[in-house]
RNA sequence: GCCGGAGUGGCGGAAUUGGCAGACGCACAGGACUUAAAAUCCUGCGAUCCUUACCGAUCGUACCGGUUCGACCCCGGUCUCCGGCACCA
């Protein structure tokens, strides 16, 4: 070790060592309880940046953690490599789309080398690879047989800019989530996954304590994405039809204030009702009209309300009473029965499209609220109250109402209790290239059959011209296309979408449990070994989409007897993101830092203390230059103690014995930090506050071993347990002083230190004593003092007495090795 | 509109169960070492007031109020910022 911290010289000595040793290879172990610690894998853009960096820290520090905490820690890394940035390069620059992205993979791969990860590389996985891909297409068609998979024609999100289809999750304020086109509504046959099958139950986990180790921010976004609710279907007849238009309503209590009903432009009779009548033009043209919006003005929440008149009558089932039907754009097809009952007195929507048309108000639900004067609404009251104008149900409360009305409807054979989802299923055609293909063969006597399993992976083909434009680029592939059918043997054609890369990023997790096998999709030993993943870490960003895609995927392997668990993640780290200046870093702005230059100015362990100390991992944190010197001048600090104690003392000694004050202190404090780097990290992830024990322990040393009666030996002991508590978080400075130390193993192989309960305990502790709860004065007593003896002590101390003059105490309140507080007058 | 979360020095943040607010670090200021600089080391660093100084006093965790011997922490209300959902009946 030389005299100076250089620390390129470190980093790159250990990770050459490590990747000789294979350091960080896993391997099941049935006698070891096994730790599976996973960061979101990358999309391999070819640069790494403070976001990622931030990510793998955070993961490593845990991995390492675990690791010599005894744990037989899995920790892979791989790349989700399919999508589309890789088409785009080959569009713009002609580069084949497997080329562009094997050599990002590769400059990735570099990059996190020069972090010094803890990953077992030998279980890396790219879901580009057609090792992967095969077992992506082969799940697809247990889907698929399952009832799973199916392919139906749809109005669907059509993204102009991407030139595919989206799913609804992808689909951010109307706009496409990646280009951020506005999306057009456009009728496609195409693949989707029946997630809505796994609705209640990707509810249900949310709240059953399996998923307690989540953030509750995660949880309730997933709620609300899901979006149960529990209502009410009523059949309402046409009037001079047999046709009968069902409802879904969450409010059936208020049916008796229906005025008119509303059924979406796209509801399957409604040009059949107007066919040949007055009514027909005008419908037409309404509906072309909301045909021609996209989606964010057909969704915009301040439109004013639209519609027309049919020209047909419903009848209310409970009253008699006719209403108007219309059609308008607020009511949607793709929810409920696309038809709703119009009650504008207690609902904000109907309420504004009655004042619109001048259609009659009806309150049937009074508040009892002195504010609110029901007969002459200025807007719609959606509170609970007192029903009126409502038949049999007048005086009961709303909220009775609903189920006795839910139960009146199915007696009278009208209606029944329904529960509506807001999650739709998942769309996963992708009119893209660079993704998985969909292992589908259609034919015209079998239809759609899947391929046999034995002939995946279905290869992509190679030779495709990109041009950006018209349907799916596999389209102009010669090879590809034309093929038998697996039924029946007559030519046929394959499916030329593939998937959205979504699929491929929902059971990675799974595959990594046992990489290589060609046999079968994962072995199911092998996964139930290390599944669940004990952490997992990653954006916020993903709390919807990836996150419910791969419980949806492991709830679906699980039914297929695939794995035991149900639920892939049991706890969840959302880290918060890499700023400069309070801003999102981001190249318009030109405030990027790339990681890149950070490890070339100051080495990866600086980086990667600096962006633990900074701020919590959930918390956002702001790039500072000024920290990561921080952060660098404590490293050298470290080491400048290192190297003048084995100039000084050689390996020095393990024994001593504790005699003075300041041998009590130094051991008090490299207990207490062992005790808190064990609970910061190992329990609730505050990696900041580890760190900043760790600084004190340094500034503690560092005084100490100025002192003239200094014994080696604790010095030696506070040292050595320094570096074994830092090695996680800044590897390769360690393994140097570890070295230096006189050691030939690795630091990353020792035993996570203990702490020594009695140690911790001091013979005196100071307490606070404050009058009428204000501190004005602080005593030193014996530690674990009763609560009578520390009253009795701080009542006699002089000091406290001399507070005391001329005042009376009225009480004394005392907290033993904390505080007593008198009150007094 | 609905549902979450947050608000603490000049800055990042700490206070884990209601018990000394501001740990640790950054920035800044002063000093030591040096011919000088860098590096390093030492000291100070919430505000206001008092005092020659030491000592001390008062206020202070977005704002207003409450509970409590005691509140950054619990309760009620208000404001601001951030995130999610949103014509989902």
């Amino acid at each position: 070790m030389k005299e100076r911290y250089e620390f390129s010289l470190i980093e790159k000595k250990w990770q050459k060592k490590w990747a000789e040793d294979d350091a960080f290879k896993t391997v099941e172990d049935e006698n070891k309880k096994k730790y599976y610690v996973l960061e979101m894998f990358p999309y391999p853009s070819g640069k790494l940046h403070m976001g990622h960096v931030r990510n793998y820290s955070i993961g490593d520090v845990v991995a390492r953690f675990k690791k010599m905490d005894g744990y037989n820690v899995l920790h892979p890394m791989g790349f989700d490599s399919f999508g589309l940035p890789a088409e785009n390069a080959a569009i713009k620059n002609g580069t084949p789309p497997a080329d562009w992205t094997w050599n990002n993979i590769h400059e990735m791969e570099d990059q996190l080398a020069e972090l010094g990860l803890s990953y077992d590389w030998k279980r890396e996985v790219c879901t580009c690879h057609p090792d992967y891909y095969r077992w992506m297409q082969w799940i697809f068609i247990q889907f698929y047989k399952k009832g799973l998979a199916y392919k139906k024609e749809n109005p669907v999100n059509w993204c102009p800019g991407c030139q595919t289809v989206l799913a609804n999750e992808q689909v951010v304020d109307g706009e496409c989530e990646r280009c951020g086109s506005a999306v057009t509504k456009k009728n496609l046959s195409q693949w989707y996954l029946k997630i809505t099958d796994y609705a209640d139950r990707l509810l249900e986990n949310l709240d059953n304590g399996k998923l307690d180790g989540w953030p509750s921010k995660v949880r309730i976004m997933q709620k609300n994405w899901i979006g149960k609710s529990t209502g009410c279907e009523v059949q309402f007849k046409v009037k001079d039809s047999d046709e009968i238009m069902t409802v879904f309503t969450t409010r059936v209590d208020t049916i008796y204030g229906t005025s008119f009903m509303v059924i979406a432009p796209e509801y399957p009779t409604l040009l059949k009702n107007v066919e040949g009548t007055e009514y027909e033009a005008p419908v037409k043209e309404y509906i072309d009209k909301v045909n021609h919006m996209n989606e964010i003005e057909r969704t915009s929440t301040t439109n004013e309300k639209t519609g027309v008149f049919i020209g047909k009558y419903a009848i209310n089932p409970f009253t008699g009473k006719e209403i108007p039907i219309y059609t308008a754009d607020y009511v949607l097809m793709g929810y409920g029965t696309g038809a709703v009952m119009g009650v504008p007195g207690h609902d904000q929507r109907d309420f504004d499209f009655a004042k619109k048309f001048g259609l009659e108000i009806l309150p049937v639900v009074d508040p009892q609220d002195p504010e609110v004067d029901v007969n002459n609404l200025k807007e719609a009251c959606a509170a609970k109250g007192i029903m009126i104008n409502s038949g049999e149900i007048n005086g009961m409360k709303s909220e009775d109402a609903i189920p006795y009305m839910i139960n009146k409807a199915e007696e009278l054979g009208i209606g029944k209790k329904t529960i509506n989802f807001r999650l739709r299923d998942w769309l996963i055609s992708r009119q893209r290239y660079w993704g998985t293909p969909i292992p589908m063969i259609y034919c015209d006597d079998c239809g759609w059959v899947p391929e046999k399993e034995e002939n995946l992976p279905v290869l992509l083909p190679t030779d495709i011209e990109f041009t950006g434009k018209g349907q799916s680029p596999i389209a102009s592939s010669k090879t590809f296309v034309n093929t038998t059918c697996p039924c029946c043997g007559k030519p046929a054609k394959r499916e030329i979408d593939t998937m959205d890369t979504f699929l491929d990023s929902s059971w990675y997790f799974l595959r990594y449990t046992d990489p290589k096998n060609d046999k079968e999709v994962f072995n199911k030993k092998k996964a139930d070994y290390w599944m669940d993943v004990d952490q997992y870490i990653g954006g916020v960003e993903h709390a919807i989409l990836h996150l419910m895609y791969a419980r949806f995927f492991t709830m679906a392997l699980h039914d297929l007897g695939l794995v035991d668990v149900e639920e892939p993640f049991k706890n969840l780290l959302t880290q918060g993101m890499v700023n400069k200046d309070g801003k999102k870093m981001s190249k318009s702005l030109g405030n990027v830092v790339s990681p890149a230059e950070i490890i070339e100015k100051y080495g990866a362990d600086t980086a990667r203390l600096f962006i633990l100390f900074a701020a919590p991992p959930e918390r956002e944190l702001d790039w500072s230059d000024d920290g990561v010197d921080g952060s660098f001048r404590f490293l050298n600090r470290v080491y400048r103690l290192v190297y003048e104690f084995v100039e000084k003392y050689g390996q020095g000694t393990d024994e001593f014995e504790i005699k003075t004050k300041d041998d009590k202190n130094l051991n008090y404090v490299l207990n207490q930090t062992i005790k808190k780097v064990s609970e910061d990290v190992g329990g609730r992830f505050a990696f900041n506050t580890a760190i900043s024990s760790i600084m004190t322990l340094v500034n503690e040393i560092y005084k100490y071993k100025e002192l003239p009666n200094a014994q080696v030996g604790l010095l030696t002991t506070a040292v050595k347990k320094l570096i074994v508590v830092l090695a996680p978080f800044t590897p390769h400075i360690c393994e140097e002083m570890f070295e230096h130390m006189g050691n030939t193993t690795s630091v990353h192989n020792e035993s996570w230190p203990t702490y020594d309960e009695k140690a911790l305990v001091m013979d005196t502790v100071e307490i606070v004593v404050q009058l009428n709860g204000k501190v004005k004065e602080k005593l030193d007593v014996e530690n674990n003092l009763s609560r009578e003896e520390l009253e009795k002590q701080a009542l006699e101390a002089d000091s406290v007495k001399a507070l005391l003059e001329g005042k009376q105490v009225i009480k004394v309140i005392a907290v033993p090795n904390r505080l007593v507080n008198i009150v007094c007058k």
